[in-house]
RNA sequence: GCCGGAGUACCCCAACGGUAGAGGGAGCUGAUUCAAGACCAGCGUAGUGAGGGUUCGAAUCCCUCCUCCGGCACCA
């Protein structure tokens, strides 16, 4: 007869109990909330860590992505909260966001409802996790109670000139019907839907993020990975020369432009301006009119892409109108092309084919003049084939001429500056954030419009200004908020004739950028932060997250943070002290996303193997900061080891003496796990942690039993729930989670006999058995000695030897 | 094109300039079993993308190149 699966057959003595996840997990579960394990004190004998991950957006499912960035980073907080400190970890929602919008406009559910639904299954899942989150801090940003403090925000940033409304040329997703940012662009395509974005003429809201470029630059106080800062230096670009203006011949107008080459200005043979420059429909001659109105219409209307593709050929168009090089006299002819950017620099430069790639291309296609102004060698040559744009000596540059380029650089800088006609500069790649957005599901810009009074913010007592419930969504894409008449008719605050609510609504990386305020006191209704609770937390002392935000998110949050320290509101400028990021989680080659269908649920691994398995394969996939490939292969192995750990820590006691070996390995082992945790290593202190269960298994004596315990006690951040049980069938009353974490004993951990290494000349010839710390020359004593190194020397001399203490001996013989 | 990061065994990955292997997966052998699985014990395979250099000694540092990943890219 067969047993059944799972149960032993009735006949056989009963088993030992084995480990079942689902069991004991659930048991957990209910114990932590009956007993408020996760409440974080504002006030405890231990020092405050305020340790936070970046909250997701209420999705309805948290995807292994998730998981991959959640559960490390529990685990670390854990760490560092068995290490002595009261850790701070919250989580909230960032509720707000386009998804809810688009699925309204499919389903008929309202973002609302479909968000509360999604947040209470996320609440779900997180507590599968057994993620120690302090619920009781939540902070979902679609609330009231929270973007009402968005609005304040607004206000103040308005009040101190940060905010401002401008037309300009703005991103535009056609599919989203919506502006976006410059750092919502992702070469040229929409960052949430991918669609090709295009350029439209729009009034919107900025945030004067220009104004931080230097101090962003800066990274000072902050340990962040060097990765992001490089990509925040790359996205502000930074770049130094001067500026410089030509006069419109026959005009009072003057065209200022940038340039990092002040020393070719003399090869200026043409300008170009962007074709949205505000000065070409002024200058532009009627002979050329019906053509550069024509390129103007058709520049419009190409998609981002299409226009900042490098290897198309330039195309332009001649205005017929001039300027005149101040310094060469000369009247040069006024062009405009679309390889001149509207939002960089001043929308137009000096052309210098000689010595740019980009004017030189453009030169050879329209036959305009190319003049060499520096040469490498310092004679003049003709006839470039190519634009020279290296270094040299200024030649054909009047008074300049015979300077380096370098000294050149500065003296034409300097002697513009005298004349009143430009001087040194600096020029950013960064543009202003552009927080407008033409969508419902956001934070209501709290301004009005009124025929006499003009823009007017709404005061800060009526905040918030509400996101009304009922709305329409219609297909066509268009704003609901803009249609909803009782939100847009409104009284004027100032002089109560009516007026017009503003029907943008901000983007939600505004939310995102000062949450973390927010998380000490949630529920405050006075300030946007309880600042005497916050001065116990803040700044973040740790903060992770995907390396997808190295330019989103964290660059948002520090400008926040440093608009608000200057406003008097805070009393730092950096945000996040520590950073680390998780690499992306990719599955079978591209990210994981519910629009591309290929999210992997963590679900049925749960149910397979429990939460502790998931979380130690998170882990244990490769380093944490590498990413991964979705493949879940490797699975059984954390999960054997799981189960190892059990049999190891349910077997009964023994006698005996202790073992100074097992001793030692406990004691390494915690040094190791110790020191791979506080550098976010899981992967190699999961490893340790298996080598230690291997030893354990055969042990026996009063040495086990202590290294069980120790084992628990660091596998305990990583498998909460295992731990704990087990730590409770040992005897534990209290939770293991409240355990401190061991200490390595060096005299303990000390390894009593090495291997020593003989070489000679760097070849490894011989391994010998010797004590631990034998002076260099025993250490050399005992590797002449060896048989296999004197046969490798075959009787050369032995000039000098080199000796790793406990590692290792070279005999030299040459 | 520019700037980062990475190339180690069949796969995922470890290795303060000092024994190339910690761990896991897959595979194989044995023990156990009526048998299978689980479990336990054990096994192997690379000389570290290529080529130079520095060094007593290089996966590790330097140079040149190749491949992959990420960022920036007509940014004046």
């Amino acid at each position: 007869m067969r047993a059944a699966p799972g149960s032993p057959a009735p006949d056989e003595p009963p088993r030992k109990a084995r480990y079942t996840p689902a069991a004991i997990e659930e048991k957990w579960r209910d114990r932590w909330e009956r007993d408020r394990l996760a409440a974080t004190p504002d006030d405890s004998s231990d020092p405050n860590f305020y340790f936070v991950t970046m909250f997701p957006y209420p999705s309805g499912d948290l995807h292994v992505g998730h998981w991959y960035a959640m559960t490390p980073s529990d685990t670390a907080a854990r760490f560092v909260r068995m290490r002595g400190h009261n850790v701070l970890f919250p989580m909230g929602f960032d509720a707000f966001g386009l998804n809810a919008e688009n699925a309204a406009i499919r389903t008929g559910v309202h973002p609302s409802d479909n968000t509360e639904r999604n947040m209470a299954n996320m609440r779900r899942q997180f507590r599968l996790m057994g993620a120690m989150i302090d619920w009781r801090r939540e902070v979902v940003t679609c609330h009231p109670d929270y973007y009402r403090w968005n609005q304040w925000l607004f206000l103040k940033l308005y009040e101190k000139g940060l905010a401002y409304r401008a037309k300009a040329p703005v991103n535009w997703c056609p599919k989203d019907q919506t502006a976006l940012a410059n750092e919502q662009v992702i070469n040229g395509l929409c960052e949430r839907c991918d669609t090709p974005v295009t350029k439209k003429d729009l009034v919107q809201w900025f945030f004067r993020i220009t104004e931080y470029a230097d101090e962003l630059l800066t990274f000072e106080g902050i340990d962040w990975p060097e990765r992001v800062r490089v990509m925040q230096t790359n996205w502000i670009g930074r770049s130094e020369g001067a500026e410089f203006s030509f006069g419109v011949d026959g005009a009072a107008d003057r065209i200022p432009f940038f340039t990092t080459r002040p020393d070719t200005i003399f090869g200026a043979t043409f300008m170009v301006l962007a074709p949205e420059h505000p000065l070409v429909d002024k200058i532009t001659t009627s002979a050329r009119r019906a053509e550069v109105d024509a390129y103007v219409a058709a520049t419009r209307q190409a998609t981002e892409i299409e226009r900042t593709s490098a290897e198309r050929s330039k195309t332009g168009v001649d205005t017929g109108a001039f300027a005149v090089n101040t310094f060469t006299g000369e009247r040069i002819p006024i062009w405009i092309a679309d390889y001149v950017l509207a939002t960089y620099g001043t929308g137009a430069i000096m052309a210098v084919p000689a010595h740019d790639d980009r004017d030189f291309a453009f030169a050879r296609t329209y036959g305009l003049a190319i003049r060499e102004v520096i040469s490498a060698d310092g004679t003049e040559h003709t006839d470039l084939a190519l634009a020279y744009t290296g270094p040299g000596v200024m030649v054909r540059s009047g008074r300049f001429s015979g300077m380096t380029s370098e000294e050149g650089k500065r003296a034409v800088a300097e002697d513009a500056k005298e004349r009143g006609i430009g001087g040194p500069s600096v020029t950013y790649r960064l543009r202003d954030w552009l927080i407008s957005r033409q969508r419902y599901w956001g934070t209501p810009i709290p301004i009005v419009h009124c025929s006499s009074c003009g823009i007017v913010p709404v005061p800060e007592d009526q905040l918030p200004v509400e996101l009304p419930y009922d709305v329409e969504f219609t297909p066509d894409g268009g704003s609901p908020l803009a249609r909803k008449r009782s939100f847009i008719e409104t009284t004027c605050p100032s002089c109560s004739g009516p007026a017009e609510r503003e029907a943008d609504t901000m983007d939600t990386f505004v939310d995102s950028s000062w949450y973390i305020y927010r998380y000490p006191d949630p529920r405050i209704d006075t300030a946007f932060m309880n600042e005497a609770v916050a001065k116990k937390w803040l700044p973040v002392t740790r903060y992770t997250g995907g390396i997808e935000h190295a330019i989103l998110h964290l660059l948002y949050a520090r400008f926040v943070c440093k608009a608000l320290a200057d406003l008097g509101h805070l009393w730092f400028r950096e945000p996040f002290t520590h950073l680390r990021n998780q690499g992306t989680i990719v599955f079978k080659g591209s990210k994981m996303s519910k629009s591309r269908g290929n999210v992997q649920a963590p679900d049925e691994y749960v149910a397979r193997y429990g939460a502790d398995t998931l979380r130690l394969f998170m882990g244990f996939m490769g380093p944490w900061t590498a990413g991964a490939d979705w493949d879940a292969s490797g699975i059984e192995g954390v999960h054997r080891f799981l189960h190892r750990v059990w049999d190891i820590a349910t077997a009964p006691p023994s006698g005996g003496v202790r073992d100074a070996e097992l001793d030692g390995y406990v004691h390494r082992t915690i040094a190791k796990v110790t020191l791979d945790l506080e550098k976010y290593h899981f992967n190699t202190a999961i490893s340790a942690l298996m080598e230690l269960s291997r030893e354990l298994l055969h042990a026996s004596g009063p040495s086990r039993g202590d290294g069980v315990r120790t084992l628990l006690l660091l596998l305990a951040p990583l498998a909460p729930y295992i731990t704990e049980e087990l730590w409770e069938r040992r005897g534990g009353t209290t939770s293991i989670h409240r355990e401190r974490w061991p200490e390595a004993d060096l005299a303990t951990a000390a390894r009593r006999e090495i291997t020593l290494v003989v070489q000679v000349d760097g070849k490894v010839r011989d391994r010998l058995t010797a004590p631990a710390g034998l002076d260099d020359a025993a250490a050399e004593a005992a590797a002449r000695k060896s048989e296999r190194a004197r046969a490798a020397l075959a009787g050369r001399p032995v000039t000098h030897t080199i000796v790793v203490r406990d590692r290792l001996v070279n005999l030299v013989t040459k």
